[in-house]
RNA sequence: GGUCGCGUAGCUCAGCUGGAUAGAGCAUCUGCCUUCUAAGCAGACGGUCACAGGUUCGAAUCCUGUCGCGAUCACCA
């Protein structure tokens, strides 16, 4: 049993003890740094059962607790709150139980728990990965794992966007504009070739509206009738038909997206266990919503088209099948969760990461699927989060105004070089081993700047003010893991066993560092129940804050006591695997030097 | 206009399932490298927690309203 609940089942025997009543519930928390004591118990709500003065009923408890505990050695009352101190012995007990345990912190999944599939990424494929990407990619991917150390399997899927105008767009400009260029006689990134078509075809299609307009066609007409455009939808009519060119050069097309985007995920450092393509995916769903329609869920419109009622939820009414009976949006991704759940029987849930501005889409996607009566439907999570805007504003592809992913990525680990240069601590490293450590701490600062931020906030990119490498930054924690191993490197003696001495006095240092990394496993349930990334981030840097103040205040390797030396060695080492974990839900690699 | 989200120090963010004097980083300023990596440590400065009510012994946190910012309300995806 933890710490806690043996105080928690203490302080109700101790309330029946004395005063004869019974207490419901005992509310802990950490003690405030500014007061003596490790946990304290919040006198106030008990008032409602006990009668008297907070102070003095604090009092009582802690007298009871110090002698009925073991581990309560001292207490404290301050107004209504109980301060305990407890023992050394407790804290170093704990330490020792948990040293060897590689995987402390995560759980394994137990048998016959379902699986939960995340979706994130699902990118168009007519242009390159931007910034909002990144953050959708860091996001999913983190969420993914720290969801499996909280103890579930988990499938890391995507969907991806490659049919429809959008691709229609830039191969047309391709058509008329490419002179067969390739990326292979370009040596471009597909995905960057394709992309600069799509831009081509807005500036075209920009130019034939200008012209219309100039000819006296009214703007709105000239956006709807552009023969550019017009030439596009045929394209893509052409396509659904199956027209054997345009699906070769469809195929070819995303051929060269998807190899720029293998290289983009390879550097960013995420991956997938499935793919899923809307191509494949689009026709279905058309069955389910013919089958809820039967059974009530849907209605029909005069014109033939499907519609959910969804007034009674406070939502409108939506569409679910087009009048002409192909599918929309909704259609596809009712289709799309069910195969899923086809294809991974033991899935039990499903979480999109999706930007937020498809929050009301989400609703009632998961409201129609619990219509529906299936039992999954119940553990469906929209991973909402902020657009990442520029001091300029939105960010456009067709205008140009994006932080391209490999750019940005590509700058980081620039700056990552500039500073370590600086800072010339690199000695003995070949050139490969710097260019590698460099885009470790880039893709560091990078992921770490995203992630600490709360998924449903916005964020303000300025591409101008660099992402810090000091302070609460992926490179501050990443330094002080190196720092660890530096120690660990030169501590010339044996630490490896098991010598704790359980009368050791603990430095305060040292006891706040264990009870920090006590915290490690409940913040990972903590983040996992909340499926945020942010709340790891906070706990790393928390963690990595008080092993700086342990490691300039108290000397590790110079320590007098040999059994000291060990121990503060072993604590050393133990912070450096929670921060490495910690950093592994994020998605962030650690160095060994830095 | 309806709905949803956000608003905490000059800037970027924690804290939000109610608890002690609201915490970090950046920026500014002061100390600390002949001792384990100074991407660091120790400290100073900096706040009407958007505003107004309400619930409570206690509210940044919960409720209501107002203001500001954003998103969304397509037979687009």
């Amino acid at each position: 049993m933890d710490i806690q609940n043996i105080i928690i089942n203490k302080v109700k025997e101790a309330v029946t003890s004395i005063f004869g009543k019974e207490l419901e519930t005992v509310e802990l928390q950490a003690t405030r740094k500014e007061f003596e004591g490790d946990v304290t118990v919040v006198v106030f709500p008990m008032l409602r059962v006990v009668k008297g003065n907070p102070q003095v009923i604090g009092e009582e408890i802690g007298a009871y607790l110090q002698a009925n505990v073991a581990e309560v050695e001292k207490f404290n009352v301050v107004k209504g709150f109980l301060n305990l101190v407890i023992s050394d012995a407790f804290f170093l007990n704990f330490f020792k139980e948990v040293r060897n345990d590689s995987t402390y912190g995560f759980v394994n999944p137990s048998e016959g728990d379902k699986a939960v599939m995340v979706e994130y990424s699902s990118p168009n494929t007519n242009k390159p990965l931007h910034l909002g990407h990144i953050r959708n990619n860091l996001l999913g991917y983190s969420v993914a794992e720290i969801i499996k150390a909280a103890g579930k399997k988990v499938y890391k899927t995507q969907i991806i966007n490659d049919r429809g105008i959008h691709i229609c767009k830039s191969m047309l400009a391709w058509q008329k504009f490419g002179n067969g260029e390739t990326p292979a006689s370009t040596g471009l990134k597909g995905d960057k070739l394709v992309g600069n078509y799509y831009v081509a075809f807005d500036k075209a299609y920009k130019a034939e509206i200008e012209a219309m307009v100039a000819e006296g066609t009214d703007k709105e007409t000239a956006e709807k009738e552009a023969p550019i455009l017009l030439e596009a939808q045929e394209m893509l009519r052409k396509w659904e038909a199956g027209e054997p060119e345009v699906v070769k050069l469809w195929e070819t097309m995303n051929g060269w997206v998807y190899d720029g985007f293998d290289i983009t995920y390879k550097n960013l450092g995420v991956d997938f266990d499935k793919l899923y393509y809307e191509s494949n995916t689009y026709l279905l769903g058309k069955d389910v919503v013919a089958d809820g329609l039967e059974r009530g869920i849907f209605f029909k419109k005069e014109d033939g088209s499907v519609w959910i009622d969804l007034t009674d939820e406070g939502l409108d009414e939506k569409i679910v099948l087009r009048a002409d009976g192909t599918a929309v949006y909704m259609t596809q991704d009712i289709g799309t969760a069910i195969q899923r759940i086809k294809d991974y029987p033991d899935v039990g849930g499903l979480v999109y990461t999706v930007g937020n501005e498809q929050d009301y889409h989400f609703k009632v996607l998961f409201l129609i699927l619990k219509k529906l009566g299936f039992d999954w439907a119940d553990n469906l999570y929209h991973l909402s989060y902020g657009m990442v805007d520029l001091p300029s504003g939105k960010m456009k592809s067709r205008e140009g105004t994006v932080v391209d992913a490999d750019d940005l990525i590509e700058e980081m680990a620039n700056t990552a070089g500039e500073i370590s240069a600086e800072l010339g601590k690199l000695d003995g490293f070949s050139e490969e081993e710097k260019q590698e450590l460099y885009k470790t701490i880039g893709l560091g600062a990078l992921k770490y700047y995203i992630l600490k931020v709360d998924p449903k906030k916005r964020i303000l990119f300025d591409p101008m003010e660099s992402i810090d490498f000091q302070g609460n930054t992926g490179p501050f924690i990443q330094y002080t893991y190196a720092r660890i191993q530096s120690i660990l490197r030169k501590a010339d003696f044996d630490f490896s066993k098991d010598q704790i001495n359980l009368s050791y006095a603990l430095h305060e240092k040292e006891r706040t560092l264990i009870k920090q990394l006590q915290l490690f496993p409940e913040v990972v349930q903590n983040a996992a129940a909340n499926f945020s990334p942010a709340v790891i981030a906070n706990y790393a840097y928390d963690l990595v804050k008080e092993f700086n103040s342990f490691y300039q205040n108290v000397s590790i390797l110079g320590a007098e006591d040999t059994s000291e030396k060990i121990f503060r060695v072993q604590l050393s080492q133990k912070v450096g695997e929670v921060i490495a974990s910690a950093l592994l839900l994020l998605g962030i690699n650690v160095p060994e030097r830095m």
